[in-house]
DNA sequence: TTGAAATTGTCTAGTGTTTGTCTAATTTGA
DNA sequence: TCAAATTAGACAAACACTAGACAATTTCAA
């Protein structure tokens, strides 16, 4: 079986670039080198298709043909998608270009199956041919999730949430299902696997989850509050979502704020809200200088009956600082959920703060 | 697998500088140091981008570029993530600028009113010009609303809004009760009385609300689906959301972004998703220098069979841009709902736009 | 407030490089 | 025979580089 070529007009007419163009390409920097007929056509194969559209691409939006010719596959797929999206991205935005298709999942061009989304992940048949123990089944709900996400569709993801929820409990969504889904999301994010779009669009539809199955516990009236949001700087809100989840999981009546408050910001929810804690989520940047700052600060702003608890992946990153103003730091969801249970139980003796009356429970 | 170099005109794409302030910022200031080619063309890292994209974030909003060229990666994020989210002097004044005033919002000066929320709605005539007890009890919930997020009692809040939600339907409640609502605390917010935690409060609560009691319409198949998000910089969500449920009660199929893309990620989000239309609120920031750019590249990133629409209380500051692109602009969110139901009437027809077939090849 | 000084985005001009297009002469294919 | 591919070379438009000038703002002291 000849693996198809293709002569220089269909490829002309595939890729948009003029048979002039194409051959000078070749001649010029060696971007590509066809195969030739007996009598010196050109003849060019699906790869050699693909590499040229991507070239096309990437000197559509300014790189210089005669740096970016002698790239690799790997390195022009890199390019194009930087340059199609913003600093992160991945393939996708086409927007004159005709040729469209899927631009999430595989981009299969004839033979070359263009990257697959879950780089290093041995995930070859990962819709469970093996007998799934309940840990791969989790697995395969998070992949699920990651799928639904990559691909913007919400109605996939909430429903992968609520199977999730029937499966595991609100509890079990939370630590099983959710917990490992921000933390791939954000690796993704980091690796510039994933945009800013995916991730807040998973943040949206996570967040309206949680509060939504997290809310009945909510409306306990004696419950102790806890202020819940990111430092000034933070814009990431899923971990802070997390938490309020899991606080109110357990008992605790949190009032979320949303990402990136100032500290006086912060003291000032609290104090008005008697809270017992401020439950904060650090997860980028790990480098912010003025984040100790920032801690210390709200610190010296609240009154020393209120805990402040620190978590998130980049939390140990400041743990000086947090030490110094005698921060809590749990390691993990787990430990936090465990860290707040016990506070309510010893806080429900000597609770004597305001909350009580307020108003009734919601209808 | 080399590191990946990006030509000036492909930084000035990605950062939204001109080529020459990029040069200028290299010669006067030292902002980057690029490597260059055999030939003496400049080669950027990616690092490099990230660097002069933080810079452009910040002379954005008013750093000066003289001054901050200087500062380590670490500090500028800061700057820039305090810059854009905590906004109001407060705390932002302490850190790195020494301008204590408001280097954002000018607005306020003399007697100039900040503009309603949404354009000013002749009130008393449209709905009834005798003082109706509906008006009233409306206005009430209002200020119930307003003093839950005051004290930031979200049960209070949640409990008004389902009221409003039982006395007026889900679309009653959005345009009477959360309308005016938001339009309350915006006005509250840029005149200082209340921070940034009470519209960040407000906002959850709200959204929570809104994404809860909007979803049962967002099942159907055939709708039409609408990126809502917020351009690049927007970080007031509040409208955005607003829109989402609107569009939701409207048989579309919103799929949220949350706040503030820029315009190549929103493109690709449309683009996955076939979208018909990408939904803008467009509320704080009424002098983004940067926006009709971002404006203008979204327009360029998307097919034309894709409307663009922008609404919210600064949408008419765009105007000229708006119209440039073809936008459309509805007046206040009646208007936005009456314009939702035409294109999905009209939308119904055509139908599939999506590409569809990948590879042009035999496959 | 006013006015000088500094800041900063934009523009011009002259030079060299890069790159798409074009021509001409030949060969191939239907 | 005619349309299209092939090569090599020529060419001009577009682009990037430097250095400097300019105008609009902002800053700051009087």
């Amino acid at each position: 079986m000849v693996p198809l070529q293709h002569p220089i007009q269909v490829v002309s007419h595939l890729t948009g670039l003029s048979p002039h163009v194409i051959r000078v390409w070749e001649k010029r920097y060696g971007a590509v080198t066809p195969a030739r007929t007996d009598t010196n056509r050109r003849l060019y194969s699906d790869a050699e298709v693909e590499r040229l559209r991507l070239l096309a691409r990437a000197t559509e939006v300014g790189h210089k043909i005669g740096i970016i010719a002698k790239l690799e596959m790997a390195d022009l797929r890199r390019l194009v998608a930087t340059v199609s999206m913003g600093v992160h991205g991945l393939d996708a935005v086409s927007h004159a270009a005709p040729e469209a298709g899927t631009p999430l999942k595989e981009t299969k061009m004839g033979g070359s199956v263009v990257k697959p989304w879950m780089p290093p992940e041995p995930e070859g048949a990962a819709v469970g041919p093996l007998p799934g123990s309940a840990e791969q089944s989790d697995a395969r709900l998070v992949v699920e999730a990651l799928e639904a996400t990559r691909s913007f569709r919400s109605d996939a993801l909430q429903r992968v949430l609520e199977q999730g929820s029937v499966r595991m409990g609100h509890n079990g969504v939370l630590h099983r299902l959710i917990c490992p889904l921000a933390q791939e999301i954000g690796e993704l994010w980091q690796r510039g696997e994933v945009t800013a779009a995916h991730e807040h669009f998973a943040s949206a539809v996570i967040r309206d989850f949680l509060m939504r199955s997290a809310r009945p516990y909510a409306t306990e009236d004696g419950a102790p509050r806890a202020i819940v949001t990111t430092p000034a700087g933070q814009l990431h809100e899923l971990g802070a979502v997390m938490v309020a989840a899991a606080a109110a999981n357990l008992g605790w009546r949190p009032i979320y704020l949303g990402p990136s408050l100032p500290p006086a910001e912060i003291a000032g929810a609290a104090l008005q809200n008697s809270a017992r804690a401020v439950l904060l989520s650090i997860v980028y940047p790990a480098d912010d200088r003025w984040l100790p700052r920032d801690l210390i600060q709200l610190r010296k702003l609240l009154p020393p009956s209120v805990e402040i608890v620190v978590g998130g992946r980049s939390a140990r990153a400041y743990a000086d600082v947090l030490k110094e103003i005698g921060a809590i730091s749990p390691d993990g969801l787990e430990e936090l959920s465990d860290l707040l249970e016990e506070m309510r139980e010893e806080s429900g003796a000597e609770e004597g703060q305001s909350g009580s009356v307020a108003g009734g429970n919601g209808a």
